[in-house]
DNA sequence: GAACACAAAATTGTATACAATACTGCTTTG
DNA sequence: CAAAGCAGTATTGTATACAATTTTGTGTTC
């Protein structure tokens, strides 16, 4: 996005730097989840010593995103099915509520920010790129957050967004035609009218198909586990 | 507690303990906001090396107790009035909703646990001990996040208690006369009786309750900004 | 041939050394 | 005398070196 040209020019990556391309990377599905993410690889990835790379996963793992055990290093996160129906059970308490107050102090240029959204999000399911679709689909969410003013909850609400998208990686179902362009456009629609109500409606029941189109079924669990416990 | 012999025994802190401790610390109002956390003095306090100070510092700053700013140093986090009424409506959010669901699932255990919590939260009173008194009360609460069983809710909960003892440092005012003592009783009575409505009633007065015994008028948001600002 | 034991390699945890930045106090100058 | 400039000090940021642990591969034994 930022310089097309060749190789990437010598730009001294910091942690927050290393933080934020590996989250990016792990949002597009760029990155399974149970990834090895040796230090010594990202050392040399992004020309930094362990040092920058060790405080970039420390605060990843802080968010849930990767996993860092004793001796052990970090390895990309993957939610268990328990962990998937608490996330999208906090977001479903958190999030309509953050909708309503979005509806009460949405400005135009609010609106204006959210239809571009929207409008890339499009853009990128037509360019067959789902995992940048789905980045945009929760920058989507995030952004209500932010509109809705309160940072401390706009802050749980990311962290749940970036957890979503590992749990969306290992239990989504192909066969569940997700159609959300809809319900986030319709959810823009309510924001704009200053509809309270609906926004916190909409936001709700677009969770709830969300949440209802994985497949958190005990079978996988028990797969998950195993292959969790074996996986490097 | 653990051992009171003359000097500190040589154990090897680690990087979590050293947080732990940290934030026992800022809990009980034994290090007030603002006060510099410099790397070297606390890597000589507990014998290590900057490297383990520095998680130990990272890890907190990510739940906003510590305030990290790049080539200034660590110091602990004084929230301001906007965020201190952020926390407490974000609690005010989460904390009956966990209270209800507390008062579905708590067993005769958790019961008795929470009574020794309130237990131990009088004799700090009586003990003239009111940073203790004050951490205990905030690990009740933390309590019965847990007994809800939402670990990613109470995960987020713990955070809001631990930000919300700053708030209490900076902005409680000593006229009003708390007697949360009868509230945390009433409140275990209802999870008892495994009364849903009542205990998430009795949870949002208390949190409205505390949320009205701060001070956060204008005011002090300069003078605090100011001595933010000057405070190293 | 399978299982165990042990040695070698690789990886993480911690400490230290060096570089960069911010702070302090003095001197100088108008 | 106030204010600005400058040198010295202190503190943080990063890289590297070493220690500890885990993993891997090989050889031995039953």
């Amino acid at each position: 996005m930022t310089r097309s040209t060749v190789s990437t020019p010598p730009k001294p990556a910091t942690s927050d730097s290393i933080a934020q391309a590996l989250s990016l990377a792990i949002h597009e599905h760029k990155i399974a989840p149970g990834t090895k993410l040796g230090e010594d690889d990202l050392s040399e990835i992004y020309g930094v010593s362990r040092t920058v790379v060790r405080a970039a996963l420390q605060s990843l793992s802080h968010i849930k995103l990767v996993d860092i055990r004793r001796n052990k290093g970090a390895s990309v996160a993957s939610p268990s099915i328990i962990e998937a129906h608490e996330v999208f059970e906090a977001r479903e308490l958190l999030e309509p509520r953050t909708a309503r107050s979005a509806a009460l102090r949405a400005t135009a240029a609010d609106i204006a920010l959210l239809e571009r959204h929207i409008n890339d999000e499009h853009k990128a399911l037509d360019a067959a790129d789902p995992g940048r679709a789905l980045y945009l689909s929760g920058l989507f969410h995030t952004e209500i957050a932010r509109i809705a003013g309160q940072a401390t909850i706009a802050g749980f609400i990311e962290t749940l967004i970036a957890r979503s998208s590992l749990i969306i990686a290992l239990y989504w179902r192909r066969e569940s035609a997700l159609c959300e362009k809809h319900a986030h456009h319709a959810l823009v629609g309510a924001l704009a009218d200053h509809n309270e109500q609906q926004a916190e409606e909409l936001m709700r029941s677009h969770l709830v198909d969300l949440h209802s189109a994985l497949d958190l079924r005990e079978r996988h669990g028990r797969t998950l586990s195993l292959k969790d416990a074996l996986s490097q």
